[in-house]
DNA sequence: AACTAAACGAGACGGTACGTCGAGTCTTCAG
DNA sequence: CTGAAGACTCGACGTACCGTCTCGTTTAGTT
């Protein structure tokens, strides 16, 4: 995307700069997270940072995207119960907020969001977005099979199961269980079985 | 609760400094609010904002503080109407993550709360905690009155309410409107709602 | 000399000041004296130091004052023998500006001396020119004694005895000993011994 | 003698924060004189000044340097005459102390010199010695005439003729004359010139 | 295999803001 | 109604990083 050439690109570089940057990230809070720190534990000049990202919030997501990446496409089990498989993918979720190692990058991220449209869309778009659609991929999957109501919106219904544990984590306003995860599947799933069919 | 004595303070450039930060970050994005400048814009030194605040985040939250409690308790309308009461406060709920001057001191808030636990906790009592209390006891009336299940537990139902807001708000993942408040309220009822009882 | 009512003046916190000042003097540099350490040491408002004096420079100049005072008019000894009288005086002004704890004050002085014109003239005229003048009597008698020569300016003799001390003092450029006090004395008195009176 | 890399120096950086300096010395008086200053004057961040000088007296001992060494090694005239050639020096110095521009520098540089000892030993190493030993050397050509006595220490001799004038200088006890210059050679002449030789 | 141009490590640069310190002034309150 | 205590405005301090800008030095990819 940026102006130099991308073909001389110094491959081993860019990893000690991402490397570093999960590093340092485990270490210290965002704010206190420099590039000057980052270039210096990978290395490498800061020229090398900025000629490659716009700043930290660039590598961080990047970091991020890439170990993101390696996962693969996310898929959700289907194991016919869609009650069961959404425990586990929601309970995957809390559990990933509840470990301040995995949420650190998280929580940088959605600093560097808040101030910067661009990230935020990048972020949206390369790391959410996939996972709410597999979840989205579930549901419709449920649809078909008659679980679901089919005059609610998906995304809608997404939100509704992501949304409270996002706002719990940020906010604090709770403790982060396996419990929390499966009495919110179960409101959600409430909220969307279809209608008793009279006998 | 800092340590110079309180009751010297001097209330005019308390006023002064919690003003001249609102207004500044109604001009600028958070990051560039400084505080240097709010020191400036209040005509008052430097010193006097470090010896009262920690830094601008806790000014920031003093400021809304000052502001929320001129509203007096936030008390929800309870015309009987659940669903109808649910979707005013929704709407509004809506309403101020749309407005992009509100809800600049909720996004700085938010980034400051995201490094700081101390302050964190102080948003969480002081600013949030009596809104979302407000909605559970209009549920709780909700209950009494059979319009709710009694066997879910009404924080969580609070936050089904709120999460996907402040989720989609944060993320920008769709838009913000009255459709979306209606939407997500419909949800929660459908999810709330106690069973048919058998003629 | 100042404005407010010298009669209502607090003598114990005047004392306390001074005594603080001089305290502080002996363990800090001097520059790192200030204004609020000396009230905090003495117990004082900073406002009862601004009160009476124009900053520590004046303050310290009376410390000293009040110190050189308590030792009464200076009075040289007169032996008749003019050399030994010098040596002795000399002796003194060197051990003097040899002695840290001494010249700790000295060197506060003449620092401030150096950048406020109207203290300057205070330390010259109130501590200085007393002493300086102790030596000129003494060299007038020896002038009536035929010891010196009737045609030099004794002001001129004065400074030749004591100028070379301050310069070595404050530039560090030799040893202050009794020798070099000595040697001072016999070029002196060869400069203004009267010329040989032929038999 | 510093950290960083010399190489990497900045020359013009260098000459323009010496040159600011110097001008705004002689607009202010030096406690006036903030690295602030210097910087926004010189048109340089106030690390560059700080990476390669320990504060403000640095900067001004440095700058004086520069000037001086600019003149070359100083060198005393040598006519023949030491009276003549004392009496010449000794009504520069008087005029150079006289001068309120060129005595700022001088000024300062005192002022810093009594507070650290490190810069002490550098101006006089730099600055002041080669001066005094330029003297000293005509000194030593007047004793090699036979004009000046072999039992004298010439370090002596030469702040005979500097010290009273420093004194003056600093403590304002008279005028800075070319009358004055010249009664001190002719003092410090009577003080040393050889015993007259019995015909 | 030498040439050349870009990316690289290093780090000095002009800046901005930090959080602290002290100066000198102004306000409050106890004796 | 003085004077201690200390909060106030102001401004410089010295530091930390920012993002830009040279410097030589690798390191590719031509020629």
């Amino acid at each position: 995307m940026p102006g130099p050439n991308a073909a001389r690109r110094n491959e081993r570089s860019r990893r000690a700069i991402l490397t570093a940057a999960l590093e340092l990230l485990a270490e210290t809070s965002y704010p206190d997270l420099t590039v000057e720190a980052i270039a210096a534990r990978a290395g490498v000049g800061k020229q090398t940072i900025y000629r490659w990202w716009r700043g930290k919030g660039g590598v961080i997501l990047e970091a991020l995207v890439d170990a993101t990446d390696a996962d693969g496409e996310p898929r959700l089990p289907d194991t016919g119960d869609l009650g069961a498989d959404l425990r586990t993918v929601l309970r995957a979720i809390v559990a990933e907020f509840a470990d301040p190692r995995l949420s650190a990058t998280t929580r940088a991220l959605t600093i560097e969001t808040l101030a910067d449209d661009t990230l935020a869309a990048q972020v949206r778009d390369q790391i959410l977005r996939p996972q709410l659609d597999a979840v989205k991929v579930r549901l419709r999957a449920g649809q078909d099979a008659g679980q679901v109501r089919t005059d609610v919106d998906l995304d809608q219904v997404v939100e509704l199961l992501v949304g409270p544990v996002y706002h719990r984590w940020l906010l604090r306003t709770g403790p982060l269980t396996d419990d929390y995860a499966d009495g919110l599947v179960a409101l959600a799933l409430a909220a969307t079985s279809p209608p008793e069919r009279p006998g």
